[in-house]
RNA sequence: GCCCGAGUGGCGCAAUGGCAGCGCACCCGAUUUGUAAUCGGGUGGUUGGUGGGUUCGAAUCCCCCCUCGGGCUCCA
């Protein structure tokens, strides 16, 4: 079966976060963590101080800052997390020095005794390591360390959160009461840190989805499920006039497929053995069974065997925007960014041994201009290798491996390496994308496919007259155009380049003897294929001017008398910047040029 | 799914056991305005549920369900 498995505990946190924009080096990034795990260590402290019955389970450091998890008979509040906050300040304000001591396995067991938790770590701990716990003041944790000198380097942080989380982050286990926090060296770094969350919450796609009436989700149509209003279907379609045209150029063959299939197809491509527990309930018609597709594979697979196909054929690039419905738990719904139906970017290539390489390297090239279009020029890949269980041949494996490393090197891209982290089908290559506010999202993906071709049967007559397994890679390079947009929408914080925003010119007559100039004007503009409005409310012109400001319209364009008389607009742009009059015709092409330049 | 929190006109909020209210949006009227909100009037909610309970009385307290929000291994 083929890709964009999601794991089942992702976290939109864990790739959405805000991080920090410069790069820290290794040895920075060592001290950022000793410090945070000194703060959650006097943070336990605190939380001990005022939760005496609470237990100790682990606190590490994180990316964006640190957390520990508590046992403790109640859930904190906010008001709790002051009082925590308040403790933590007497303590660094103390300034208590951290002291190591090694234990040995029978004293540390001995010392935790009354905390399940810590004894199932220290039980885990491998024969020889050293057991350490680190102290100060009156507070001691079993802890590997190492830690800051004393706890007055702890100056800049702040607690942020308090939510439940699972011993071990499996719900089958206990839960726990997690409290996140953040410490930074600085002042200043925690305070940037702080504007740039309430950054990304001014660019949340939710609030600006309705302000900008992009999209909306109804209960009456059911969770997950997204209906796109005129402007937000605007920019979706352009979106995919794009990625049509660029797949044309680069031997696509487009095609459309169906929304549900029968059970058979679905048990012959593995799915409802392996994946069925995402997917929507079977609906019965005629005595058969039909899924919701949570894929396209399938599909894109019958295309392939509608005819015998030859190596001269091949490479087959099967492209759809194609849209899949996936039962999505409860709880991790979100927005536009995780939902139950979605159109994945998606294709499929069948091609021969020899070709593998360059459709890879293809797949790259397309990927880096697909998603420079949209504004994203940082990347972060990851090539994931074949883990222990799987299906295919070693030397399948190598060969694809190889292909995706030399692929990613001739591209110049850097990559990290899962060794092991693939999926037992085939190796792969995901890539994230990093947005104005520095977060992470995942995006493209390229797998390989080697179950399903056998699955199927894939075949093509090769040079020799014999038939042959073709290679199959499955790609999605926006991966879900509901969660691109979503990302889309707050990398540009709703202000969209001027090619993509759903209206482009706002005509802002100044009285109503102004409309019939102003729908002239409006005229002039659509013809030239331009997104064009006229506000001819019996509003004064600041309220105008103001509401196309909040629609983050790029252009507003007054006209009064003059203009009228001279056959001129007075330009505005979203920034606030003030053009003055100029001839309609040279704002109109001005407009059309950056269109085309897709500013 | 699990923990905590929240659901009040389209949107943002108020009312904490005693008459459901405000702002924006919308509609009507007046106004005709030169770069981020003109004035006045009006329509609109059986408070997520054609749920259950407590009470003389429920938006408010309790239970169930639904939806949304923050989280749910970056292992001492």
């Amino acid at each position: 079966m083929c890709g964009l498995f999601i794991p089942r505990h992702f976290s939109l946190r864990k790739v959405g976060m805000v991080t920090m924009r410069k790069k820290l080096s290794q040895e920075e990034r060592q001290a950022l963590e000793r410090l945070r795990h000194s703060a959650a260590h006097v943070m336990a402290d605190a939380v001990l101080t005022l939760f005496p019955e609470a237990k100790l389970t682990i606190g590490p450091p994180t990316e964006e800052g640190f957390y520990y998890d508590f046992d403790v008979p109640r859930p904190f509040a906010p008001e709790d997390l002051a009082r925590i906050e308040e403790v933590m300040r007497q303590r660094v304000t103390a300034d208590l020095l951290f002291v190591r001591r090694e234990v040995s396995r029978e004293e540390a067991l001995r010392l935790f005794a009354g905390n399940p938790y810590k004894v199932e770590l220290i039980r885990e701990v491998p024969e020889g390591e050293a057991i350490s716990t680190y102290t100060h003041g009156s507070f001691t944790d079993l802890c590997r360390g190492p830690h800051v000198e004393s706890t007055g380097r702890i100056k800049a942080f702040k607690l942020l959160s308090a939510a439940g989380a699972y011993w071990r982050g499996d719900e089958r286990n206990p839960m726990l009461q997690r409290i996140y926090g953040t410490a930074f060296e600085a002042q200043d770094d925690l305070d940037q840190y702080l504007q740039r969350l309430e950054e990304a919450q001014r660019r949340d796609h939710r609030k600006l989805g309705r302000e900008l009436d992009l999209f909306s989700i109804h209960d009456e149509v059911g969770p997950g499920l997204v209906i796109w209003h005129p402007k937000g279907a605007t920019i979706r379609s352009l979106m995919e006039e794009v990625w049509r045209a660029e797949h044309r150029r680069r031997g696509y063959q487009l095609v459309y497929t169906p929304h549900v299939g029968r059970a058979r197809l679905w048990a012959t491509s593995g799915h409802l053995d392996f994946y069925s527990e995402n997917m929507f309930p079977a609906m019965e018609l005629e005595g058969a069974q039909y899924y919701a597709k949570p894929m396209n594979c399938p599909f894109h697979i019958m295309y392939y065997q509608s005819a015998m196909r030859s190596y001269r054929e091949l490479p087959l690039r099967v492209g759809e925007l194609g849209t899949v419905y996936r039962y999505e738990r409860g709880g991790v719904l979100h927005g536009l960014m995780r939902v139950r139906g979605f159109t994945q970017d998606d294709a499929h290539i069948f091609c021969r041994p020899d070709q593998v390489e360059e459709e890879v390297l293809g797949v790259l090239d397309l990927t880096v201009h697909l998603l420079g279009l949209f504004g994203f020029r940082e990347f972060e890949v990851r090539l994931s290798t074949r883990p222990a269980k799987h299906v295919g041949e070693p030397g399948q494996w190598k060969m694809a491996e190889d292909s995706l490393r030399h692929a990613l090197e001739g591209r110049g891209l850097q990559y990290e390496v899962d060794e092991g982290g693939g999926a037992f089908y085939g190796p792969k290559i995901d890539l994230d994308i990093r947005d104005a506010v520095g977060r992470a999202w995942q995006c493209t993906t390229v797998q390989f496919d080697f179950n399903e071709p056998q699955r199927f049967a894939l075949t093509y007559q090769g040079p020799d007259g014999r038939l042959h397994q073709p290679y199959m890679v499955h790609r999605a390079i926006l991966g879900a155009l509901e969660r691109f947009l979503g990302v889309l929408i707050e990398h540009y914080a709703g202000a969209f380049p001027v090619w993509l925003a759903p209206v482009q010119a706002v005509v802002i007559p100044i009285a109503d003897r102004h409309n019939e100039y102003a729908n002239s004007v409006e005229q002039t503009l659509k013809d030239r294929g331009l997104r064009a409005e006229v506000d001819d409310r019996s509003e004064r012109m600041q309220a105008k001017i103001r509401a196309a400001q909040l629609q983050k319209v790029p252009y507003m364009l007054v006209v009064g008398d003059r203009e009228a008389a001279n056959g001129a607009v007075a330009v505005r742009l979203r920034s606030g910047e003030d053009l003055g009059a100029l001839p309609l015709a040279q704002v109109v092409q001005r407009i059309v040029d950056e269109v085309q330049a897709r500013g």
